[in-house]
RNA sequence: GCGCCCGUAGCUCAGCUGGAUAGAGUACCGCCCUCCGAAGGCGGGGGUCACAGGUUCGAAUCCUGUCGGGCGCGCCA
């Protein structure tokens, strides 16, 4: 409908153009909207206006001109100039009415577009390091993109999902080392935990596991662990140089084979854990990337190689540095340290190298916005490597508070004291937690109430357009008790009974549906979606209240009910896109 | 100190590639079930769009500055 209307103002533009009104090298694209106010009819274009200048001619002026040149049309019952110069479009009833069998006939497909050509895109999100379970903070990071992921395919792209695992470097490290300590305290070792150790319950089961398996194979005295380690921060050292020492005993003691044994169980058994959580949370990959892999194939050095013969690289204190700054970059990075091993930095140059070699049209990154000072440098290397940094988008999610009780829930997950994702879906369900998160716009601050989230009440929005939906199927089945046929195979010539206000309305926000969803996913905003829906359910409830749909007139019957049938099908396609279910009964 | 994000109704947030009287939810007050699920609906009050300049026919929206809040500035990941 919309391209309709751009179709019949174009036409009338170049008509002016015809007339000599217009310069066909000045004038502007109309841009055709949606009107907000229904006093201003359906559609409305500012042409005039913004073409008034170049025109020398007044808005309304240009306007009147342009109106008188607009070719006929059966769809649109009116137009007319108003305010300063804006041109209103209203549309006839029955442009409305064809809507529902177009609804009803596309079914899940109706929303769906093809603007993504069949290009194909890659998203990246949550990525969290395999070193403890995913929390709350990992959670709108897997929504958002999930989501974003979801919508960029309903409208044409080919997305391909991805989990970086990052499965090398130091991180984990610390982490077969806590597994290891915790085990030797399981074996009846007295030892002081490394304060920069992970302290969460899941290492002590992983431990356990190791203990319940392998019995004292893995035991060593404390004393040969600890004697001799840089002293601890309570004992007043460095917590750094600590865990260090101990990362290195451990490989010493356990040697090589059997300290890949312990490290890979703790990774393994983490890793099954988030795949899990995420499977659960909705929220599948098509590929979980191992940074190890990208170690061991020499990708990373051939990443570093290709720097150095583009002269990207330098030596300085021992160490080989990236001349990020050369590319807009705060400072230079560091990518091959003094002791000869390579930074995070340096793999994550190869992985986004590889991704670009594979190649996606697009690569989108979706990360914690904390995480927004590495972007330039990401950047700055692709360039360096010849690469177009354009192809590549970062999509910074900004942090979620959890509130309960009106209280902040804090977390932090070195201390292991912190809210679970699998903690949050348990307490709040799967379908508040994938829609509360997606509800505010990524780059917001977002407060997550979990009150609200969890209670079914009218309050929450994420009941209020399931309930909907539920309704809907209560009408259904109470028709079926009538038995009343709810799916007539007849043609939709009672459409025209539809007249009401409300029905309009309702066929109006129906009609704008397949223009969200595209605006969703290209501006990859799913909040967009939440706050359609919740209109969408808002319209419904309306009417619901105002009119009987199970009337005795059969032919008025009849048309309700393919109305509320192709709102039906609308609120489960979007709740679909969302990751939320779309429920029969509640 | 430098960089990024945010500042809109009591609270949580839309609106931001400039457009017609600034919206929604919630909270508060008042109504609506002999009727398909009241997990609903209708109505009402409530705003110097943080502040100050600038750009123009027009600014919550764009630019500059100030103030407030968050985050980041490792040879960690």
């Amino acid at each position: 409908m919309k391209s309709h209307i751009a179709n019949l103002v174009s036409k009338a533009l170049d008509q002016l153009v015809v007339d000599g009104l217009l310069d066909a090298d000045v004038v502007k694209a109309p841009v055709i909207e949606r009107a907000r106010d229904a006093s201003h009819g359906d559609f409305a274009t500012n042409v005039a206006m913004v073409n008034s200048k170049v025109a020398k001619m007044p808005p309304r002026d240009l306007a009147a001109r342009l109106v008188e040149r607009l070719p006929a049309s059966a769809g649109v019952a009116g137009v007319e100039i108003a305010g300063p110069g804006f041109i209103n479009f209203r549309l006839a009833d029955n442009a409305y009415h064809a809507l529902i069998p177009e609804i009803l006939g596309q079914g899940h497909a109706f929303g769906r577009g093809r603007i993504g050509a069949g290009k194909r895109v890659q998203v990246e999100f949550v990525s969290a390091n395999p070193t403890g379970p995913l929390h709350v903070g990992h959670g709108r990071g897997a929504a958002y993109g999930a989501v974003v992921a979801d919508l960029l395919e309903a409208v044409g792209y080919e997305v391909y999902r991805e989990y970086y695992v990052n499965d090398a470097g130091r991180q984990m490290d610390i982490l077969a080392t806590s597994v290891w300590l915790r085990y030797l305290e399981l074996c009846g070792e007295a030892l002081d935990f490394p304060s920069n150790g992970y302290r969460g319950d899941y290492v002590w089961d992983i431990a356990a596991t190791l203990h319940r398996d392998h019995a004292d194979d893995y035991r060593q005295a404390a004393g040969a662990v600890f004697d001799g380690v840089p002293p601890d921060d309570p004992a007043g050292g460095d917590k750094e140089a600590h865990i260090d020492g101990l990362i290195a005993r451990a490989k010493r003691l356990l040697g090589d084979n059997r300290y890949r044994f312990v490290f890979e169980l703790g990774l393994n058994v983490i890793l099954d854990d988030i795949r899990d959580d995420l499977h659960l949370f909705g929220v599948d990959y098509q590929e979980w990337y191992s940074e190890r892999s990208l170690v061991e194939s020499g990708a990373v050095n051939k990443a570093i190689d290709r720097l150095r013969d583009a002269g990207q690289l330098y030596e300085k204190a021992g160490a080989w540095w990236f001349r990020s700054t050369a590319f807009g970059d705060a400072k230079d990075r560091v990518v091959v340290r003094e002791n000869g091993q390579t930074t995070y930095f340096a793999s994550d140059i190869a992985y986004h190298m590889d991704k670009l070699e594979r190649g996606f049209d697009r690569v989108i990154d979706v990360w914690g916005a904390d995480h927004h000072g590495y972007v330039p440098r990401v950047k700055a290397a692709l360039q360096a490597l010849g690469d177009d940094p354009s192809r590549l988008d970062v999509l910074l999610v900004q942090f979620a508070i959890l509130y309960r009780g009106g209280q902040k829930a804090q977390m932090s997950t070195r201390s292991g004291d912190f809210v679970t994702l699998r903690e949050l879906r348990k307490e709040v369900g799967r379908d508040a937690a994938r829609f509360f998160y997606v509800m505010r716009k990524c780059e917001q601050h977002m407060d997550f109430d979990l009150d609200l989230a969890k209670s079914q009440s009218s309050d929450n929005p994420v009941y209020y357009v399931q309930y909907a939906h539920a309704r809907i199927h209560a009408v259904l089945r109470q028709a079926a008790e009538k038995l009343i046929d709810v799916e007539p195979s007849e043609g939709m010539g009672s459409l025209e009974r539809l007249s009401e206000t409300h029905e309009l309305d309702l066929l109006k926000t129906l009609s704008r549906y397949p223009e969200v969803v595209e605006a969703a996913a290209t501006q990859e905003e799913p909040h967009q979606l939440t706050h359609y829906l919740r209109e969408l359910a808002n319209e419904f409830h309306t009417y619901y209240n105002a009119h009987q749909f199970l009337v005795d007139d059969a032919v008025l019957r009849d048309a309700r009910i393919k109305l509320i049938l192709a709102i039906r099908e609308v609120l489960r396609n979007g709740l679909n896109l969302l990751g939320v279910s779309a429920p029969e009964q509640m």
